[in-house]
DNA sequence: CTTGAACCTGACATTGGTGTCAACTTTTAC
DNA sequence: GTAAAAGTTGACACCAATGTCAGGTTCAAG
């Protein structure tokens, strides 16, 4: 979080004497944060991104720049693509997995 | 792909003075193993995995062992979780791109 | 007051797949 | 035959988020 700190997307109040306050809001922005980074967005994106989006109950504290959005469709495309992908491997895997089951009890559907 | 092979995931026949010579196969399995770097697995997964999968025409040449496939499972539950999470980045990314989007031609709306 | 726990900063290590470079050998084209 | 192009090996740098450690400050309980 601290390294969220140093990238800008965690705005952190502090105690008169330097210690870190974190609200519940945090939470929910360092979930956010993660899930943004596993989706393969970097953090100068995401920085510009967290701005835009809607809070848990307001309206997004910024619009996104005409430049941001074609950035941001670039991303999405890239995540549909990731997520197509994912699903491949998935199947893959449960293939896998479903032989050797198939496999390891054969008693089951022998006549 | 020098890498994919010191992992033992390509095997590559070699020209008498040593050079690699790379079948057409070589291409789909590149592919594949990029799909399983991106889906999270390690060199050492996607190494045991890979001659369980079937290939393009035939039957896998061997099957899981219960310990892989147990790791094996583990692993797709965890890729459902990362798609479920990509889908919903994804979606984030959507809402903010449509709102910037309805802010740019607003004309479009009005009355 | 004192002591232990928790925090701060800054520097550094880790990860694992990828990229790059040098020095050398093999292939290919003319 | 010769020169350019492309291959080989090995060593090393890189990325970027995360983890860890040391030395010093602050907080909280007794």
């Amino acid at each position: 979080m601290r390294y969220y700190e140093t990238q800008g997307l965690l705005r952190v109040e502090r105690t008169p004497s330097g210690h870190r306050v974190y609200g519940d809001w945090a939470v929910d922005r360092v979930i956010r944060i993660q899930a943004l980074y596993a989706a393969g967005l970097n953090s100068k994106k995401i920085a510009l991104l967290l701005p835009c989006m809607r809070d848990t109950d307001g309206a997004p504290s910024e619009i996104a720049t005409p430049q941001l959005v074609t950035e941001l469709a670039t991303e999405r495309d890239r995540i549909n693509r990731m997520i197509t992908d994912l699903i491949r491997s998935r199947d893959v895997l449960d293939e896998v997995i479903d032989t050797a089951s198939d496999r390891l009890r054969p008693a089951l559907v022998e006549p």
